[in-house]
DNA sequence: CAGTGGTCTAGACCACTGG
DNA sequence: CAGTGGTCTAGACCACTGG
């Protein structure tokens, strides 16, 4: 015997699996699925309650509630600088920046680094080389309220995430790991051909003050892995 | 202004972190909460129903609810089986076993395993499935002398990293992450269209006594991501 | 058996959003 | 303004646990 709001919920769920509603539509209100599933308010209000606590909709008051735009993540690992770690290795680390700019920030990246629409944000895109040969593919957008000369520093001789992290040192990271193929244009930042799979590391630091930058960081999958350990 | 349940919330957890109530302690009824701090049984529920999903308490039918002795683990050393990922996030867990089977180790998984070349070693290749939807491919080596029932276990109700955690708990785990494309077969297995970018990790487990099992786990690029967080 | 948590109802008043 | 979600009440019946 299933509980009603556990059906609600599994109706609701179908609808989002099988594509009848998609990311950012808008699900029926409490009080329409109270009377179309002949329920009390509260019990549709619990099905819609749990739902949101699993991040599958999101709440709105005074507007509604929607389906949310979830991919499922998960699992931990660190991240050490591209530098750090190729000096480790006993490699020859050089970099070639490719842009350093000042731009109006975008709704992807305005969300990302916690500021308005349209805000000034710097934009840095470094191609990182072990031995010569490029492994990494930086794009960098800092919060300026954070790292106000960042923007006048030469990379080549210091990176990004260095400079940041003394001017603003870091107290978190969050981050994303994911198998993409490379654009046209990256593949040629990266001297690959197209086609190929990388690894595309999506990252956010944190200050004590707020977030400090979101970088794009993209690697050839035949170049690079990421390795880790973990004590229990 | 504060919500009634807020302030049970806070009552219980102010309760919990000064000492007047241990791990394992009960703590008061539904119904008594609702007296003492007069309000209906449905707000002193919602107090507690808030405090169990932050794993901060216990409820059990009949006998009443307990101090939880939950302590949080530092986000950089968790490990949680896709099994466990899945149903967190409020989805359906479903898996196939592909394959289960007894073989002579060859010079890359007698290397991985610390066992002698040629060494009879268990295999087994799973599919995990999101809703339906494959979302990892597993294919696991297993050291016989640290799981000799291995072989003979049936994986649809129980994950194989959910039985070895428990003949031989978790020490230690090293793993490694690629971007790769699906071989034929492999995305044959997940149901995919070949040429698609996967997350590629290779995860080698260690219970107390030594090297237990080798993973190589598979997911499709457009269907999963590896997330983090760290402090600093 | 009395007490616990699990589910549910049919109302109520409120704060908030858009038009 | 009508509609949304946010909180809350005072009941009800149920399944389960221990004694």
């Amino acid at each position: 015997m299933q509980a009603r709001f556990s059906q609600i919920k599994a109706a609701i769920t179908e609808g989002i699996e099988n594509g009848d509603m998609q990311p950012g539509d808008k699900v029926p209100s409490e009080n329409q699925l109270a009377e179309a599933h002949s329920v009390s308010r509260m019990t549709a209000r619990r099905a819609l309650t749990e739902l949101v606590d699993a991040g599958i909709l999101i709440r709105t008051q005074g507007l509604g509630t929607f389906v949310s735009d979830h991919r499922p993540m998960s699992s931990m690992l660190t991240i050490r600088s591209i530098h750090q770690e190729i000096e480790q290795r006993g490699h020859r680390y050089s970099n070639r920046v490719v842009a350093q700019q000042c731009l109006p920030a975008d709704d992807t990246r305005a969300a990302w680094l916690g500021v308005p629409l349209a805000a000034q944000v710097y934009h840095t895109q470094v191609v990182h080389h072990e031995n010569d040969l490029p492994i990494q593919l930086e794009d960098r957008w800092v919060n300026p309220a954070f790292a106000p000369d960042y923007i006048a520093q030469d990379f080549t001789s210091q990176t990004t995430s260095q400079y940041l992290n003394q001017v603003a040192p870091l107290t978190q990271a969050d981050h994303v790991v994911e198998a993409v193929l490379a654009t046209q244009n990256q593949a040629e930042q990266l001297d690959l051909s197209p086609q190929l799979p990388c690894l595309k590391i999506t990252r956010r630091t944190y200050s004590a003050k707020g977030i400090v930058s979101f970088a794009l960081l993209l690697h050839p999958g035949n170049r690079y892995r990421l390795g880790g350990h973990l004590d229990f």
